[in-house]
DNA sequence: AGCCTCATGTAAGTCGTTACATGATTGT
DNA sequence: ACAATCATGTAACGACTTACATGAGGCT
């Protein structure tokens, strides 16, 4: 139950109407919590339900009209109570671990290019984070922007070990096919 | 939609029933895509009905008793089909950078404790790995082995990197905390 | 009028989580 | 008989995904 409060800390950095609030989500806060428009929206209208944030009063709320959000006393202290409490971290989940254990079994056909493929990806990735810490975080000063760079750190970090990784698999793969000839896979 | 292909997967290393399948997902094949017994049950009647499985004739279908399923030539085909194609990673979805975000805006309250309570699951998820490591890999010679090596050198990998971060983030906050005084949180 | 973009929303279906129900086997 | 454990399920709900619907404003 994390969408309602990454909400809250987004409308809290700033007030937002729920496109702008999904084109954030696909930038900054969406590099560690995605979400889609229709998430959004609903979770929007829970949140004025409950009381913890509210449409400014400025805007008519007809549908196709932008609608602008702030958080309430009652959201910011819902969300210092969520920030504040415990929670584990939930175990792995990665879909290009578990293909890998299936081609272990059924044969490694096309995996030589897909880990190419994510090894693109993830180099790319690495490249925007470390364009974000070059350009916004020059010497961070204010307990703010030193929380925000250790959460990029992590980007950065989670994607250096992705292309790490990568290499050494497809060096790995690309070995194993060479000492089995060119035959391909080894499923049966 | 990988579930299927996962219990596809464990059953084509070994026939099993719903319940050493859910044993399974909590060890091996868990460390990278958990499930319940309820989603385990639920599938495994998908599969058996889609014809991708079916339940050893010796035993008799009645409730409470242990029924072992085994893979079809069709769900073998699936499961190659689904290996071979491409599939990106999804991006990240972690409440605890989340809520690090979050405490930039509302203080970082009980924030020490919480990584330092990270910091020692990842170092004792780690150890177990590494002893994992130690025990089943000696010098990994065919390709099932090596894969499932690579495998577990991602969590591996994965551990580590978390262990490094939280490390660096419990230093900073530590630091925060020092040059702001006893005060505590940074919100307001 | 027709089309594109911005903006908000509905509907249907799958996946995942939590709680509970039922039957079989084993030990006392 | 009773309890504990093994084993297979049902039910209900919430989260997430995908496709579609509706309305406003600007442009040609």
């Amino acid at each position: 139950m994390s969408l309602p409060h990454a909400i809250l800390t987004a409308l809290l950095e700033k007030p937002s109407s729920g496109l702008s609030l999904t084109r954030r989500f696909d930038r900054s806060i969406g590099y560690f919590w995605s979400a889609t428009h229709q998430q959004i929206y609903r979770e929007l209208g829970k949140l004025e339900q409950a009381g913890f944030i509210r449409a400014l009063p400025s805007d008519q709320p007809s549908r196709g009209q932008k609608k602008e959000f702030e958080v309430l006393p009652a959201g910011r202290t819902e969300l210092t109570r969520w920030a504040s409490g415990e929670q584990d971290s939930k175990p792995i989940r990665d879909a290009l671990l578990l293909r890998m254990r299936a081609s272990a079994v059924v044969g490694r056909a096309g995996l030589d290019e897909e880990l190419r493929r994510h090894l693109a990806q993830h180099r790319g990735q690495l490249a925007e984070y470390q364009e974000i810490e070059g350009r916004d975080f020059g010497a961070a000063a204010d307990p703010q922007d030193r929380l925000r760079r250790l959460v990029l750190r992590a980007g950065i970090g989670l994607e250096t070990f992705w292309v790490q990784w990568l290499e050494e698999a497809l060096a790995e793969v690309t070995d194993m096919d060479a000492a089995e000839g060119a035959g391909g896979g080894s499923g049966g």
